[in-house]
DNA sequence: CCACCAGAGCTC
DNA sequence: AGCTCTGGTGGC
């Protein structure tokens, strides 16, 4: 009887697919048998798919009709184990199913079917299903270079400053024998990182492709072939275990830098954060788990409550009253400018001072939202539904959810009213009162959009405007004061961590790029709210220990992510929400959702139940209809 | 006459 | 989501 063998072809559903193997009708790979985490090519359709068995099984019992597998392409498995083991706890941890997590993991070219480390697996004997090698618990032959300490570890360093972290990074690297992983949450940081390494440490090391193609492909060869040190962007958490003579040689340290920083979700499905998958493998390959940052995430605090060392200075946050703005109509754009007297002041005093200014604000554009003076309907976005935000002068719209561009309509939609109007100021629209206000220095916009070069060092001070992004200028200039314009507009998004996300923000506007506490290098942050030292506002002057005190008090009444897990479900268009929101009520689930389109929510203790009742709608056979997107948000 | 492309149809 | 087959079109 021929071998049954289960293969996983990547893809968004969640099952494997049955095939069998005779060896005789096998075109190519004659000698290969199959074996878990090799790749095949197999007959999908109407095409050919490259898949990964799962396992093999002498067959129970015929069902349907079962193809036979065209060519085996691997002696072992391809990823190695430490990669095909986070595959799989990836896709039932996070739902997305393992097809999407390999999907992620793999290079292009290794889910094309391109050849790969060939005779490379382990030539003293394959080894069977059952005989797996093991990551670090096998001393390697030829002195144990690799030998890890054969104990998971966890060890924490929280420092606001940078250059301090990376100092520390850096000797991690020097003293250590074995394979080291460090991951910064964005290019930029693992570029200069990189650049800054010593000389000697440098000559065996790989920073990791920020994106695709040809470069991420040669990555993973070197990586594979043993690079000792790989440092790199989220990215780089794939990176792929050294595969030796005799077993594969794992990362023995994992240092992640920033390790609360949300850049580590990645953008699109699955999004994962490649922290949690860093420590996943650090755990799995009983490595030593580095956690650096400015301040420590919610798990990471709930697990071992670490106080901060460092304080910033009391009076060098200031709290402003929104409710005594400048008021300035801008033409076309109601709603008063957040601009106050004590922000214009603060900032003419620091430029007076030969130090650059930042106003941050998270909205760009003219104005947040565009209305009818007439019916008050607002504009919506004709593809998505979201609301609308006017670009700039000239009527340009845009749709922040989806990206969609429209141009400003003669007539309200609704009431064929002429008089529309905008709302909610945004950066845009604040530029020509900026100048207006601050003059004798240079003023402008960061990033694109404008034609002037960016601030660079030994530029005349002067003030720049910005989403959150421009606090990288903090890196390569004194910035003697960061504003946030509307804080309270950053803490009121509806998503369940905005308050974290907010403090973190502005304890990042505090230190970064900073040298220390000296006196004249110091930098004011000053915060427009209207509600000046009330409440969680006054943590920022506390520090992270008093606000994760008070903000995981409150997720833990409310059950949030770090106590449960959320869970994000967005359907495809046409799907029968009540159909899945039922399949899940049967399941006992309490499924909570905002409307028609946006998407089901559900908090649970752990994935594991949820994941057996959402399967069904997982199965290749909805390919048709499209599958839904699970987000699970873990802390 | 065939190269190229958009759309349809299919998935153990 | 890919993959391949289809049928239309357009270049020479």
């Amino acid at each position: 009887m021929l071998p049954r063998v289960e293969v996983l072809v990547p893809g968004p559903w969640w099952n494997s697919l049955s095939y069998t193997w005779n060896s005789l009708s096998c075109a190519r790979g004659l000698d290969r048998a199959p074996t878990e985490g090799a790749r095949v090519r197999v007959p999908l359709g109407r095409g050919q798919r490259v898949g990964f068995i799962l396992s093999v099984s002498a067959p129970p019992k015929e069902i349907g009709t079962v193809r036979e597998i065209l060519e085996v392409l691997d002696d072992g498995c391809v990823l190695g184990d430490d990669l095909w083991g986070l595959a799989g706890w990836m896709g039932k941890t996070f739902l997305c199913g393992m097809g999407e997590a390999l999907q992620v993991i793999c290079p292009q070219p290794l889910l094309k079917g391109e050849p790969f480390r060939e005779g490379k697996f382990f030539p003293e004997g394959k080894p069977s299903l059952n005989g797996k090698p093991s990551l670090n618990d096998k001393p390697s032959p030829n002195g144990g270079a690799s030998s890890g300490s054969g104990e998971f570890r966890e060890v924490s360093f929280y420092h606001p400053l940078d250059g301090e972290r990376f100092a520390r990074y850096r000797e991690i690297l020097s003293s250590a024998a074995g394979r080291v992983l460090v991951l910064f949450p964005e290019t930029r940081s693992a570029s200069s990182f990189f650049a800054a390494l010593p000389p000697a440490v440098k000559k065996d090391s790989l920073l990791w492709p920020g994106s695709g193609g040809k470069k991420l492909w040669d990555a993973w060869k070197a990586a594979a072939g043993g690079v000792r040190v790989v440092v790199g962007a989220p990215g780089a958490v794939f990176a792929p275990s050294a595969s030796g003579a005799v077993s594969e040689t794992a990362f023995e340290t994992v240092i992640v830098d920033d390790e609360s920083n949300p850049g580590y979700v990645f953008l699109r499905a699955p999004r994962v954060s490649a922290r949690s998958l860093a420590g996943r493998r650090a755990l799995r390959a009983k490595a030593c788990l580095v956690l650096g940052g400015r301040m420590p995430g919610a798990k990471s605090y709930l697990r071992s409550r670490p106080t901060p060392s460092f304080l910033p200075r009391r009076d060098r946050f200031v709290f402003v009253d929104m409710g005594r703005s400048v008021r300035a109509e801008v033409r076309g754009v109601e709603g008063e400018l957040p601009l106050t007297r004590a922000l214009l002041e603060r900032t003419r005093e620091t430029l007076a001072g030969g130090r650059h200014a930042l106003w941050i604000m998270d909205r760009k554009g003219q104005a947040g939202e565009v209305y009818c003076s007439d019916c008050g309907a607002s504009l919506f976005c004709g593809r998505c539904g979201a609301l609308m935000r006017s670009e700039d002068v000239s009527g340009a719209l845009r749709c922040l959810k989806c990206g969609a561009r429209e141009v400003l309509p003669l007539h309200c939609p609704v009431c064929r009213g002429t008089l529309l109007r905008g709302k909610r100021p945004g950066l845009e629209a604040l530029l020509p009162w900026a100048v207006r206000y601050i003059k004798g220095y240079g003023v402008r916009l960061d990033g694109a959009g404008g034609d002037r070069k960016p601030v660079k060092r030994g530029d005349p001070p002067s003030l720049v405007l910005g989403t959150r992004k421009v606090l990288s200028l903090c890196d390569s200039l004194d910035v003697g004061l960061a504003a946030w314009l509307d804080l309270d507009a950053e803490a009121r998004k509806v998503e369940y961590n905005a308050r974290f996300q907010t403090f973190s923000m502005v304890w990042e506007s505090y230190w970064r790029g900073s040298r220390g506490e000296a006196e004249e290098s110091g930098r004011t942050v000053l915060l427009q709210t209207r509600r000046p030292g009330g409440g969680w506002l006054n943590s920022f002057r506390l520090g992270w220990g008093r606000f994760w005190d008070s903000e995981l008090k409150e997720r833990k009444e409310l059950g949030l992510p770090p106590y449960e897990l959320l869970v994000q479900v967005d359907l495809p268009e046409n799907e029968d929400r009540e159909a899945l929101t039922r399949l899940l009520e049967r399941a006992n689930f309490s499924v909570s959702s905002g409307g028609d389109s946006s998407p089901l929510w559900l908090s649970v203790k752990s994935t594991d139940s949820l994941g057996a009742a959402l399967a069904p709608r997982f199965e290749i056979r909805h390919s048709r209809s499209g599958f839904p997107v699970v987000t699970v948000w873990t802390e």
